[in-house]
DNA sequence: TTACTATATGATCGTATAGTTATATTGTCA
DNA sequence: TGACAATATAACTATACGATCATATAGTAA
């Protein structure tokens, strides 16, 4: 395979660092079975309103969430399927380093 | 699924964020097929030496890269082979958006 | 209209970190 | 030993960005 172009590797770091945040992996992972008010996000985060508001606005940005308007709330879901395959991949490469560590550890003690 | 705890969504978020920086996942790509030196990946990157050793060291540190001294050098691979998957799935999102703004765009031209 | 709610956004601050420079460390060779 | 090469790291600067506060915007209801 090529070598990635800069500007693919821009975009792809672009992407992880979105995810990069506990908050909105946090917000990801109160997403993950159903539609959520920014309000409701709020509440489950115990974030403040406006925190909330600005990390859904990064992950519409890169299109992460979508967003559904319905009087004066916003509701929001998972636009992109693949966020909790890359977290579920992420969790398994760090549940791999735990494991690792403990047999270390007991080979040694 | 239960809700992640806390401390799972920060070591994701960890495991994001290094992931989230251009440099590397430039260094990533030049791992892909085969280990190197400091050495080759500073030529391959253009970037300062240093700056390529401290990319190493996070990159080392959780558990992504693992190294190989070999004389004054040191040799880098890759560890956790999940690390490419991670990239075309995020590649995979950052297409199909494009996609999607060039269907809109051709639908709305 | 006024009052209230829900959400988004601008201004500010503090901190984390990427990049650079200089230096320390380690290994090789004469 | 001294000189050199490869790598790691400490100190520093500049910038990016998360959090907060205040305010703007939009919808609803009286």
């Amino acid at each position: 395979m090529a070598r990635m172009t800069p500007e693919l590797t821009d975009i792809v770091a672009e992407r992880f660092r979105a995810l990069g945040e506990p908050m909105r992996i946090r917000i990801l992972d109160a997403l993950r079975h159903r539609e959520r008010s920014v309000s409701d996000l709020v509440a489950a985060t115990r974030a403040t309103q406006a925190n909330v508001s600005k990390h859904l606005t990064v992950l519409h940005g890169l299109g992460f969430v979508a967003r559904r308007k319905e009087g004066t709330h916003a509701f929001y879901r998972v636009a992109d399927p693949d966020v909790f395959k890359l977290c579920d991949l992420v969790c398994g490469g760090a549940r791999e380093r735990v494991r690792r560590q403990q047999h270390a550890l007991r080979a040694a003690g």
